[in-house]
RNA sequence: GCCGAAGUGGCGGAAUAGGCAGACGCGCACGACUCAAAAUCGUGUUCCCUCGGGAAUGAGGGUUCGAUUCCCUCCUUCGGCACCA
């Protein structure tokens, strides 16, 4: 397993160097001195422009799969080509420490997560340096050490003295299985379950008094992405998620002595047609207004509803279901009295948990009239159609056209826009607010972030309940608020061990002093993801979360890379989190992360997720033994476009390690093949290096790695063919031998150092300046031009690259071919793409 | 249902200010070396073919001298959201 691969050794002579290929060897080595010289130790330098470059952090699950190295090896080579690019580097790691595996592991082995988790951080540490990378391991911070989550506590209260955390009773999601709450975006539709984004359980919903952020406060900011670089993908996910939509609340009275019941619309103009009124199951009016005959039906629905509630109510294709609660409202625009109805297509957790039925022109409500015999009204009618008819249509009708039965708004125009820019919904928008029956309201589907975890393994929330003075945050001074070592019980009762614990829970009023609780919940681990970019710029602060000095030097994050599976999760978070800190005035800026790129994923050769239960996972550890941790890099790099991931192919792989070969041979070998010509004219092989070289610059740039290897396989065939015409001793050789290596550098380190030391240069290659490249040295002197005749490509011409266009005309009409095919004729037309293709119309 | 991304040889993928489709690699075939195999090196490899050529970038249409690239319609796959009022 551990013998080298090949054996390039020769006949050898004592004072010769040791030529054979062995990866173990000098990587081994390398990574010792690299480390020794603290090579990649990044600290504020004002001489040069910084770059801070940031890779998601993983959770320490005790093992490094081949994903880490995906998502981390290719992020590494273009923060070394940038660091050889004159930019100061950071490029820092860490891991997300808290989390529920580690109470698993607590559980099934009696030992305490912080145990487990440090003992995997150590291991995975290991393993990771190997990989080759330059993580600046002095920067490394653990979100579950003590010395980082005082700092997510003290951020917590900051939040809460802003008012940007409270506690509110609230219907939340709820993980049988994690047995905690979750946030909304952590519940995921899965056929038409929602389930916990985690472990896969159908959640269930219960009504529990937890701790929120007021991220809804930042909706509107969230929605905007003025300055930064991110895929489309993720902003328009974002949005989607946020999914903001104007509108207009109505207050309608209600029959007899009952309050106003307030609806929220997005089309106000079609508030004539509104015929009846539709409240959720869970509306807190129901009970009041519904009538003493429709008691039992309604109670009934609503227990119905409950329990669907539980498993699932949202089948968008499930037939509609209702019951009338016997009372009836007033539709304030026409004083119309419509009844009020029940239903679970209406749901409590979004707008007010109520609506104005107009069946006319709302399909769910269209279907829930026909169903139930209740009034269709039209209100807006199309041009060049027949006038809607209520009793007769099929459907409820969305489109344009002008206001009817809408009294003095009748004519007015509707068109397709949303809000404000329909004309219809602006005028009775205005109507609305000018009569004081409705406003102009935006709504969002978004919600506050629910911080509240029922576990141990976690930042536990720093609050304290006292009786008199209710809820008060721990004192600075006696931050962090540490986790129990001992008498925690590892027992999944579906409570907070904390709560369990004897004494953890008890404490001293910050206001009063006198007997007072601790909140026993710990903090969702999204909260300590949300800011560990600031951490690594002083982890070992213990004043303050990160020095200003640093912070002002490295921020904002230049270049974040992660999976896509984040994009209403962590980056939405860290987001809203960034902007909550500007406000309190803890951070500067607008946004965090500057530029986002995403990686693909890794899939099993037979196109499925790799998994530890289907073992079909690739172990990086075998393939840094058999092939060395360089052909592991370039092969990640190689074998699929980054940011789209795919299947692993472990065949392919030896195709890379062909290539590792023959380039550390084409290095080694020191007796070449050819002649050594004093005459050699180095022209054709300073082109391919410069053009190789422009494009392999624009390809890093780019996050293109796949065309990075290729490119450089594409210049060691170039090179092989070289050396066989004679280049070697060469002005032009020894050029390409350097240049090669310094575009190696980032993909190969290890190798790249070597074969650099072996050239005799000075230490280090990742030190060395990226090559400019010689455009001039890129041009060429003629070029072939194809020559079409209708299209199709009949004969190709060679001229001067910068001939002009009669010349090029010329020389493709005395192409023989070319005039065979024309028989003589003229053609039609001459097309002539300059330096491009000639094109022939006959 | 709505929104988005992607469809190129046996496979991963190159090539888009519209200009020689298939770079690079895997696989496969043949050859060299070898007693033999592996490794290595070399040659070939989109398909069809009557060897002159013809067809081809998910399907169909359009714009153009010219389309993998731009426009329209459709199909498939993947991802997100999902009774959002």
């Amino acid at each position: 397993m551990n013998k080298p691969i090949v054996s390039v050794k020769k006949e050898e002579s004592p004072v010769e160097k040791d030529t054979s290929f062995n990866p173990q060897g000098f990587e081994a080595k390398w990574q010792k001195k690299w480390e020794a010289d603290k090579l990649y130790r990044s600290v504020i330098d004002h001489s040069k422009p910084k770059h801070y470059a940031l890779t998601m952090l993983p959770y320490p699950s005790g093992d490094l799969h081949i994903g880490h190295w995906f998502s981390m090896t290719p992020p590494d080579a273009r923060a070394r080509f940038k660091r050889m690019q004159g930019y100061n580097v950071m490029f820092p790691m860490g891991f997300d420490a808290f989390g529920l595996p580690a109470e698993g592991a607590a559980i099934k082995n009696n030992i305490h997560p912080r145990i487990w988790t440090f003992a995997n951080i150590e291991r995975m540490r290991k393993q990771m340096r190997s990989m080759g990378t330059m993580f600046d391991w002095e920067r490394e911070a653990a979100s579950a050490d003590p010395s980082y989550y005082k700092w997510t506590q003290w951020f917590f209260i900051q939040l809460f003295k802003n008012g940007l955390a409270y506690r509110k009773m609230a219907t939340v999601d709820w993980c049988p299985k994690d047995n905690t709450t979750l946030a909304r975006e952590q519940v995921k539709q899965k056929g038409d379950e929602q389930v916990c984004d985690r472990c896969g359980t159908p959640v269930i919903k219960k009504n529990l008094e937890q701790w929120f952020f007021k991220a809804t406060k930042y909706a509107d900011e969230l929605l905007r992405f003025d300055g930064i670089d991110w895929p489309q993908t993720v902003k328009t996910m974002q949005t989607n998620w946020i999914e903001r939509s104007e509108g207009a609340e109505v207050h309608f009275t209600v029959d007899g002595d009952h309050p106003q019941i307030t609806v929220f619309t997005t089309r106000p103009d079609t508030l004539w047609g509104a015929t009846f009124m539709v409240l959720s199951p869970e509306h807190p009016l129901v009970n009041a207004i519904t009538t003493p005959e429709q008691k039992n039906s309604v109670e009934e629905y609503k227990a119905q509803a409950a329990k669907q509630n539980e498993i699932q109510r949202s089948n968008v294709d499930k037939e509609k279901t209702g019951v009338f609660t016997g009372g009836y409202a007033i539709n304030p625009v026409n004083q119309k009295r419509i009844p009020i109805w029940i239903a679970d297509y209406v749901m409590m957790s979004y707008g007010t948990g109520a609506i104005m039925a107009v069946p006319a022109h709302d399909e769910r409500d269209f279907a829930f009239a026909r169903k139930f015999g209740l009034k269709i009204t039209p209100v807006i009618q199309p041009a060049n159609m027949e006038p809607l008819n209520g009793e007769t249509m099929t459907g409820a009708y969305g489109g344009a056209g002008l206001m009817i039965n809408s009294v003095l708004f009748n004519g007015t125009v509707v068109n397709t826009e949303k809000g404000r820019k329909n004309p219809g919904i602006s005028k009775v928008i205005d109507w609305l607010t000018e009569k004081n029956i409705g406003k102009e309201t935006v709504n969002y589907k978004y919600r506050d972030w629910l911080i509240s975890r029922q576990r141990f393994w976690g930042a536990p929330i720093p609050m304290i309940y006292c009786e008199e003075h209710k809820w008060n945050p721990v004192p600075d001074d006696q931050l962090p608020m540490v986790l129990p070592e001992d008498d925690v019980e590892w027992k999944p009762t579906g409570e907070s061990p904390l709560k369990l614990h004897p004494t953890w829970k008890d404490a001293a009023c910050p206001v009063c002093g006198g007997a007072a609780t601790r909140e026993t919940d710990t903090m969702d681990t999204f909260m300590c993801s949300s800011w560990y970019h600031l951490r690594y710029l002083s982890p070992q602060n213990n004043s303050a979360p990160f020095d200003e000095t640093e912070y002002n030097y490295w921020m904002p994050v230049d270049t974040y890379t992660g999976g896509i599976e984040h994009a209403t999760m962590h980056l939405l978070y860290t987001r809203f989190f960034h902007k909550a800190l500007r406000d309190i005035g803890i951070v500067k800026g607008n946004e965090p992360m500057m530029q986002l790129r995403n990686q693909g994923m890794v899939l099993a050769e037979d196109h499925s997720k790799m998994s530890k239960s289907k073992g079909n996972v690739v172990a990086p550890d075998v393939l840094v033994q058999k092939y060395g941790a360089d052909t592991v890099r370039a092969y990640i790099m190689f074998f699929a476009r980054w940011e789209l991931g795919g299947p692993w192919d472990s065949k392919g792989i030896e195709g890379t390690a062909r290539w590792i070969r023959r380039t550390w041979t084409l290095f080694t070998d020191s007796s070449p093949a050819g002649e050594p010509a004093s005459a050699y004219d180095g022209r054709d092989l300073r082109r391919h290096l410069h053009q190789t070289l422009k494009r392999i610059t624009n390809d890093f740039e780019n996050f293109q790695f796949n065309t990075v290897v290729s490119s450089l396989m594409e210049l060691m065939n170039e090179l092989y063919k070289a050396r066989e015409a004679g280049a070697v001793g060469s002005t032009a050789w020894k050029e390409a031998l350097e240049i090669y290596l310094h575009m190696l550098a980032p993909v190969a380190p290890y190798m790249a150092e070597e074969l650099w030391m072996r050239l005799g240069k000075p230490y280090s290659i990742h030190q060395q300046s990226w090559p400019q490249v010689d455009e001039a040295a890129t041009k060429e002197d003629t070029i072939e031009i194809p020559v079409q005749i209708n299209g199709k490509v009949r004969d190709k011409v060679v001229v001067a690259a910068d001939a002009s266009e009669d010349e090029i005309r010329a020389a493709a009409l005395a192409s023989e071919i070319i005039q065979k095919y024309l028989e003589g004729k003229e053609p039609k037309k001459v097309i002539v793409a300059k330096g491009r293709l000639v094109s022939l119309v006959v």
